[in-house]
DNA sequence: TAGATTGTTAATCGATTAACAATC
DNA sequence: TAGATTGTTAATCGATTAACAATC
């Protein structure tokens, strides 16, 4: 079956809605409480869900925990990820030392720079490695996904580096398309500012 | 007229990628040209530039410069955007002192934590100053928007006192809804890690 | 039973793509 | 003119929503 790209994120997002709800207690929840959480329609919850199945009961809704163990089987985090970031700058810096990555299910082994000055120090419980050590690493420590963080004139040179050193799928921060074989997602700090400012002057527009 | 919400951020794309080809020393280009380096359909070029005008010349393509003006009037970057993080922990250090933010036309001119000890410290140029300073700070320095990186219990609150401050736009990086007037871009690397799972797996079962 | 809520079908809405006349 | 490439229309494709039978 096809299944909407929107749909998985919804997915994701319902999960650590979920989560949360756990948190305060409940056990049992219904599209409708979802949907008033999350801003959106219930029948769209109850649709992304059908693609993967029955969670619910009629009339009563859903067992919080049934759905969650569902939604962890669905987005495939019913083991731990091993990842590392590729450059160990700031921002690289900041994702490996996200305690939030390490909660969903992710771990941040080592980081990886050009930089020698850099080899060797630590982010939490991950070492800065030189990025000639990076295939051999990726391959004895069973690494599945590389954080690409470096700058966007060596991210698509990086990103194949990382591919042929054996990585399963990329999270690039770097602002630049790249193209590999294995699944990419991007996340554009650049991209999502100027859309925001775009809506912003559009808001003004209309206002008036 | 309608124009579709993803049109707009791949318009931000096309910027970025005039911008390169403009460094590359080229002075015009095409949809095709475009398209190829960014793995699109070159009739989606022309149609989303098509919701705001006609840039370029039939039989001959787009001249850079002038499609990177009519792209920065569209997407409001004629003029610096100022902007504050509010949240001065790692990512949120990250972002202020990322220099790919200020060279698109974003400036970061404080942060803001509810942490007295981090009070007075500064990122490059800017300083880092105590939440309840922030409604005097935006409105005496004319900021237009909110970089919100604290944990996400506070998040909402946050952004509540943000856009009663004043701000007209917020960019979102906790991970959880947050519900106000303004618009808001959420980037959300949980989700994206758990999309990019999911797509590992399936990607996996498809291969047999 | 009556009320609630699911799962699913069908209708609607929105976005992308193909195709081509216009024109440089 | 011949070749190239735009801008736009119409067709297709994909995603969301409404509505409701099923059923707890």
């Amino acid at each position: 079956m096809k299944i909407p790209k929107p749909a998985i994120r919804r997915l994701a997002v319902y999960y650590r809605c979920l989560q949360r709800l756990k948190e305060e207690g409940k056990e049992k929840t219904s599209s409708k409480e979802l949907a008033q959480r999350l801003g959106i329609k219930a029948c769209q919850i109850r649709k992304d869900l059908s693609y993967f199945g029955e969670f619910g009961k009629r009339g009563v809704g859903y067992n919080i925990d049934n759905l969650l163990e569902k939604l962890k089987a669905i987005l495939g985090l019913e083991s731990v990820w091993k990842a590392i970031v590729i450059g160990a700058g700031n921002l690289g810096k900041a994702i490996a030392g996200y305690k939030g990555i390490k909660e969903q299910g992710f771990d941040v082994v080592a980081l990886f720079d050009v930089d020698g000055r850099k080899v060797g120090k630590k982010v939490n419980e991950a070492e800065i490695h030189h990025m000639d050590d990076l295939e051999e690493f990726v391959k004895e420590n069973n690494v599945k996904i590389a954080v690409i963080c470096v700058p966007k004139e060596s991210a698509q040179q990086v990103a194949e580096a990382a591919e042929k050193a054996g990585v399963e799928g990329i999270l690039n921060f770097a602002p630049t398309v790249i193209n590999v074989s294995v699944p990419v997602e991007n996340v554009d700090i650049a991209v999502s500012l100027k859309s925001l400012t775009f809506q912003i002057i559009r808001r003004k527009g209309k206002e008036k």
